[in-house]
DNA sequence: ATGGTTGTCATACAA
């Protein structure tokens, strides 16, 4: 039975939600998980997606900044947020299908959004960045101790890391800019090891083709220099490793008009 | 080496 997740920083939900809905009509995923919602519980346009067959939202955002969303066709059996580095940041939301979902019955999604880091890529000069350190590191631990990536389960989201050299337009110049220095390359890596985690995307598109989900705003022409990153992921657990089917980046999305700077990530599973 | 843009909330700050 085919199941298709989808992931995306929206950068305001309530600002974009006639975009999110354009995308649930084209590509009409299963699950659709967002972050960088910047909006409270309260206010969250749930009415809009309940009109497209998504009826089932988890939400857990805050005003302003960060936020993370689930919007589903099927139920959730179970819903809950982990605090990371003891911050009320609304970082993470994980849920659990119910039995209505088919093939996809009892398989839980961790929908993240790991902290972008600043600019300067010294946790010492720089405390935005040793947060996202220490963020990566509590991941690591939480996925030896409650171990997330056991059974069917998928961990997706903004995770604010190109960790190969072709997720970025140029390994050596991006060397020395957050989101791809080393040391946090390394601590992403060492969370996916740790949990056991595949990455679906390389899976179907090994290095050394370019893979990226997102353009900074600052490009004078985002298209034509192209120079993009891959900072959204999808990653599952080995049990369902194994039904990975197909991947899709909407690129388009980054020209539609006042988009986000990411694009959605759609991946599907034959469950 | 520098500055380039966007969203939120209210004038900086985070990304």
């Amino acid at each position: 039975m085919p199941f298709t997740i989808a992931t995306w920083n929206i950068n305001s939900v309530r600002l974009r939600a006639g975009l999110v809905g354009d995308m649930l009509k084209q590509h009409a995923p299963d699950v659709l998980c967002l972050q960088e919602t910047k909006c409270p519980d309260d206010r969250f346009p749930l009415g809009e997606f309940r009109k497209l067959g998504y009826g089932h939202i988890a939400i857990h955002g805050q005003k302003g900044y960060h936020g993370v969303a689930v919007l589903s066709r099927h139920p959730f059996a179970t819903q809950e947020s982990r605090v990371f580095c003891d911050r009320v940041d609304c970082r993470h939301i994980g849920v659990t299908l119910g039995p209505e979902a088919g093939g996809a019955a009892g398989v839980t999604i961790h929908n993240f959004y790991v902290p972008a880091g600043g600019d300067i890529p010294d946790p010492v000069a720089n405390e935005k960045f040793a947060h996202k350190l220490a963020f990566l590191d509590e991941m690591r631990a939480w996925c030896g101790t409650a171990r997330p990536g056991s059974g069917r389960s998928i961990l997706v989201g903004d995770l604010n890391i190109a960790p190969l050299e072709n997720d970025v337009w140029s390994h050596k110049q991006m060397l020395d800019v957050v989101s791809h220095t080393p040391l946090e390359c390394d601590k992403l890596v060492a969370v996916q090891g740790e949990g056991g985690w595949v990455d679906a995307m390389r899976q179907l598109v090994p290095e050394p083709e370019k893979l990226f989900t997102w353009w900074s705003y600052r490009a004078q022409d985002w298209a034509l220099s192209n120079r993009g990153r891959r900072l959204d992921h999808v990653w599952l657990s080995q049990e369902l490793a194994g039904a990975l089917g197909g991947m899709t980046i909407v690129r388009d999305a980054r020209g539609w008009e006042r988009p986000s700077d990411h694009v959605p990530v759609l991946v599907s599973l034959d469950v």
